[in-house]
This record gives C-alpha cells, structure tokens and sequence, in this order.
DNA sequence: GTCTATATTTCGATAGAC
DNA sequence: GTCTATCGAAATATAGAC
C-alpha cells in the first residue's frame, strides 16, 4: 500500500503502473462485493479511495466501465495455480485430485473472483458481456482442468469413469454454493456449524474420490 | 414484527382476495430478483403494478418493509411438498431419496424462493433479518427433512452411514448452485449444454444413491 | 385507496480552474 | 490528475385532494 511517494509518471509506457487504477479497482471490488452494483455509488467509492468522486471519471469513463474492468480482469492468476498442479507429474491421480479440490475452495471463497458469483448474477441482464467474460475466462477454465485431471486418472485405470456432467456438478456446486451461503449467512451464529469451509472441504474431498474409485453401478468386483 | 395495516377482512370478501398487496408483493417479487434490491425503484414497481408510486406507500411504509415482506412469506408451501415426500410410507428409501431432490430442484430452480440466494446475499449486511428468516425458513427446514430421509434409510439399513455434513453439501450445493448458474449465463449458449436441469438432476440423484448404497472406504462387504 | 404534486436527497456524469 | 462546483435525472418518501 503506497501513498504519496511515487506519483511519478516516469518515461515508463502504462505497462507497470500500480498506483490510482489499481487502487481504485481494489477498491470498487471490495464495494460492489459487498454492497451490489446498483448498490455502490461512484460518491462512496470515491470516499473509499480517498478522493473526490470527479477524479474516478480520470480513470473511467462510466461506472459501467468500471464496474467491467473490475470483474473481467484477475481471471489468470486464480487459473494458474490449477494449471500448475494439473500438470505436477510428481503427485499421484487421488492426491492430485485432493489438492485441486482443495485449490478451487481457496479461490472460490477466499478471492474475490470467486466470491463474485452473485454479483454477475444481479447485472447479467443489464451488462451481459460480463457473465461472458466470466464464463469463458474463469468457470469454463476450471471445468476443463478439472476434467482433464479426473480423464488422465481413467487412462491409468486409477479412476472409475462416471457421469462427467454430474461430476461436474458434484465437485463445484458445493464450493459455490458453500461460498455463496458464507456471504449470505455471516453474522449467524450457525454459520460455522453450517458451513464450515476445512470441514465440508475434507469431507466433500472423500465423497468424491470415493466415487472416482467406486466402480459404478456393478459392486460384483474383485 | 407488526401485521401490516390492512382492510379488514370480513367474512364478505374470503373468497376472492388478490387484490392490491397481494399484487403487489408479486410483482416486486419478480422485479427484486430480476433487478436486485438497489436495483428496483419504487416508481418502477408501481409502474409494473399499473397503480402510482404514492399507492404503493399506503401498502407498505417504506421500500425495505416491502422488501421483508416479499422474501419473508412464501416458505411453508415450498416445505410441505418435501413434508409429504418424507412422510410417505409407500415409498421405498431410494424412491424416497429421488422424489425429495426432485422436489428441491424444482423449488430451487423454478420458484422465486428458491431463486432468491443471490437477492439476500445482496442485502444481508443491511437487513440482517432477511437473511436469519431465509435461513431459520427455509435453508434449516429443508436440511433437517434430508437429514431425516437419509437417516431413516440407514436405520433401515437401506443406506450406509456418510458423513452428515458432507453429504448434505453434496445433496444442496450442486442444486443451489446451478440455480444461480442459471440466473447467471442466461443468454449464453453454451447455458444447456453446461447447465441442463434435468440431466443434471438425474446424474445428480445417480452419484448421491450410489453414496448412499456404498460401504464407506469398505469395499470388502459381503 | 388512488391520485397529482412536490419535497428532499442522491445518483451518474461534466465543466473548467489549477 | 485532482480539485470545486454544478447539472439533469431519478431516488425515497410525504402532503393533501377526491
């Protein structure tokens, strides 16, 4: 977190460039989080950032822009970690598996990216370029490695092939919606006896790997 | 909470009462989730109820009281039908099983309740109680008639014992969250193919019976 | 109970000084 | 690049006629 000693422009192009937008972006992000889109207004975010609300129309030409830059950018990073575990040749299939699994629940809850869903979900409608760009640069991205993740482990004969679009669902509809119920639930005392993120995490994890295993529909094996 | 002030409903006019609050909790119903809570004006609900903007206030007393009420009412009929899958002793336990998620992905998916995840995560901050009646109503209530249906089974006999927490995430987590992938990606193409109701209710129900018919971590039964 | 009219505040966005 | 000042539209809500 920076202040004042560093507003220089420099020769530098806008490639490094950390300083008012990212802030602003860091910012707006927070705010539309939690309070929605058409639940942040440019005066708050401009009092969150410090300065007066004309000075974020320097950075952005409309809320609408904003609010575009703020959700579309930040998909590659939370990508990458998958792609790196997807591709560890030194784990086995289960515990790649495991610390996929485990690796989508720390995005999905802990990042804001993943926190997002209802927020795409409020201005869908009103900006649909956004649930494009949320679903091609995030939701379709996790799907596929998690596919091919679960595919090698069938080739080996280390997994069972079951249904991949119920799988699909199996594994992320819990953690969305395990991210979702947190946010829509904090301050309930129940919600750590609900939804609690390590323990539905362990067990959601051994369900799963138990049906990767299982030989689907015919317990005559062995 | 007080009773809204409403006209008293004398024995005359029992029989046919749709009239103006009535009316108008539906139509916000439909604009809120639509729109979200910021979202909605006033003005634009009174215009979808045909009625001026001032009508509205001798209705409701302000903007959030209208709000409560619309996604505070509308909980028991959505839990009886699950009541009455659980109570029905013609039915055998996995039979039991497939009509009861059935019944929540259709609640979930086609009813404005079950839509409404994403409106009160929106406005749990400021209105608390929306959230602590959509879950003591709603999300509890239907827990605890899974809860009961699974552990039926396994008194039974019919089920082998999972673990509790883990299964319901796995039961609610993919419906709660293709309902909202829905509301999201709508529009979007690839929206029946990645998120098509009943093939993902069927593979869905398949993957939880085959948990639920499963020794855990024992395959050596028998 | 519904209307017209209006009060008051806040919204997104712009103009122009520095 | 940030500021002060302000615009026009739209927000919630109220007053009072009928």
């Amino acid at each position: 977190m920076e202040k004042e000693d560093e507003p220089k422009p420099e020769s530098a192009q806008d490639k490094e460039r950390p300083s008012r937008r990212a802030e602003i972006l860091e910012q707006a992000r927070t705010l539309f989080l939690d309070k929605g889109y058409a639940g942040t207004s440019m005066s708050a975010l401009a009092k969150a950032c410090g300065i007066q609300k004309a000075s974020l129309y320097h950075h952005f030409p409309s809320k609408e822009a904003l609010f575009i830059a703020c959700v579309t950018e930040g998909y590659d990073v939370a990508i990458l970690a998958l792609q790196e575990i997807q591709d560890d040749r030194a784990l086995t299939h289960e515990e790649r598996v495991r610390r996929a699994l485990a690796e989508i629940y720390r995005i999905t809850i802990d990042s804001p990216v993943g926190r997002m869903s209802p927020l795409i979900a409020e201005v869908s409608r009103q900006i649909p370029e956004v649930a494009r760009a949320f679903h091609d640069g995030f939701i379709i991205q996790q799907h596929e490695i998690v596919n091919a993740i679960i595919d090698a482990g069938i080739e080996d004969g280390a997994f069972a092939r079951q249904d991949r679009l119920g799988m699909e669902h199996l594994i992320f509809g819990p953690i969305v919606t395990l991210s979702i119920s947190r946010q829509m639930f904090t301050g309930l005392e129940t919600i750590e006896t609900l939804f609690p993120v390590a323990q539905v995490r362990d067990s959601h994890c051994d369900l799963i790997l138990q049906l990767l295993r299982k030989q689907p529909e015919s317990d005559s094996a062995a």
